[in-house]
DNA sequence: ACTATGTCCTGCGAGC
DNA sequence: TGCTCGCAGGACATAG
């Protein structure tokens, strides 16, 4: 569900929300789909872990986690099979990576809170509350690892020069290689579409033939609509809401995403709608070339 | 190596 | 009211 400004605004959340805090134990549901790495890894590496930090890294929710030093002493943790792991020392840190996919949520919430339907992890942190992941369409992913290793440019910190790089020779169409998360990571569809209007770009335009000028113009567009979007807590669409239960307020920003046959905002020529790489993709005719 | 396509899931609203 | 259909903010495997 979420691009980079939702997964930046609920990472902030939890992170003033858990950040400190330590795990106490973890519960994972039957379905396999959102389990990444092994179930016994997960919870091996996060049980009687202190959360250090929350950050986000392109659309992933990155825990940093701590061998929590109080209840080391009390937890005769070895022995379990954690391949990846095992060569860890006792206080060596580790991380939990959480994908939320289209639908996916992180709620921090009392324990006597409702479980909500299509739960598949209850963390029980020492603060006595829990966070839980609630993914209806089960596209998101829990993972541990040692370093998490995104691929990709964060878009926010990308240079001029590297963007342009990321275009050069490539045949695909424009809105194709914004969503190409090897190349950047973070932007969905939604702030795709939304970057080439504002860089009057057609995103169907071949990657190698944008020229220069509009590519410095797609660089500023892209940071810009990023960083207006996280100002105002993200898009909601349907169900989003951030870690607080709170919604964001850039839909209310959008000029070409969801506005189809609805009049450009500069132009009033009706917004197109095509399919793009299975994903629908809005633009106006007369302002993006 | 790069690119296009299908597939994984559930839920919702539109249209009949 | 109840059904079917198409669509949804993502990412991967696979085939060409």
């Amino acid at each position: 569900m979420p691009e980079l400004p939702e997964v930046e605004t609920i990472a902030r959340g939890l992170a003033s929300r858990v950040t400190g805090d330590a795990i106490e134990s973890v519960w994972l549901g039957q379905k396999k789909e959102p389990l990444k790495s092994p179930a016994a890894d997960i919870v091996a590496a996060l049980e009687h872990r202190r959360i250090t930090a929350v950050r986000r890294m392109g659309k992933h929710i990155v825990f940093d986690l701590q061998r929590n030093h109080l209840e080391r002493a009390l937890s005769p943790a070895k022995g379990r099979k954690v391949k990846k792991l095992s060569d860890t020392s006792e206080g060596a840190a580790t991380q939990w990576i959480v994908h939320l996919g289209m639908t996916g949520r992180l709620q921090v919430c009392e324990p006597d809170a409702e479980i909500a339907k299509h739960t598949h992890a209850i963390v029980k942190l020492k603060s006595g509350r829990e966070l839980r992941f609630v993914d209806p369409r089960r596209f998101g992913r829990l993972s541990v690892a040692i370093e998490f290793d995104a691929t990709g440019t964060e878009p926010l910190e990308i240079d001029l020069e590297n963007f342009i790089a990321l275009f050069r020779g490539r045949k695909t169409p424009m809105k194709s290689a914004l969503l190409n998360q090897k190349l950047l990571r973070g932007v969905g569809n939604i702030y795709a579409d939304e970057s080439l209007f504002r860089a009057g770009i057609r995103p169907r335009r071949r990657a190698f033939s944008t020229t220069r000028n509009q590519l410095q113009k797609l660089h500023a567009a892209l940071k810009e609509v990023l960083k207006e979007a996280i100002a105002l807590g993200g898009s909601s669409i349907s169900d989003y809401v951030d870690a607080d239960g709170e919604q964001g307020f850039f839909q209310l920003q959008h000029r070409v995403y969801g506005r189809e046959a609805e009049p450009c905002l500069v132009c009033k020529t009706p917004i197109k709608r095509v399919v793009i790489a299975g994903r629908s993709s809005h633009y106006c005719p007369k302002c993006q070339k």
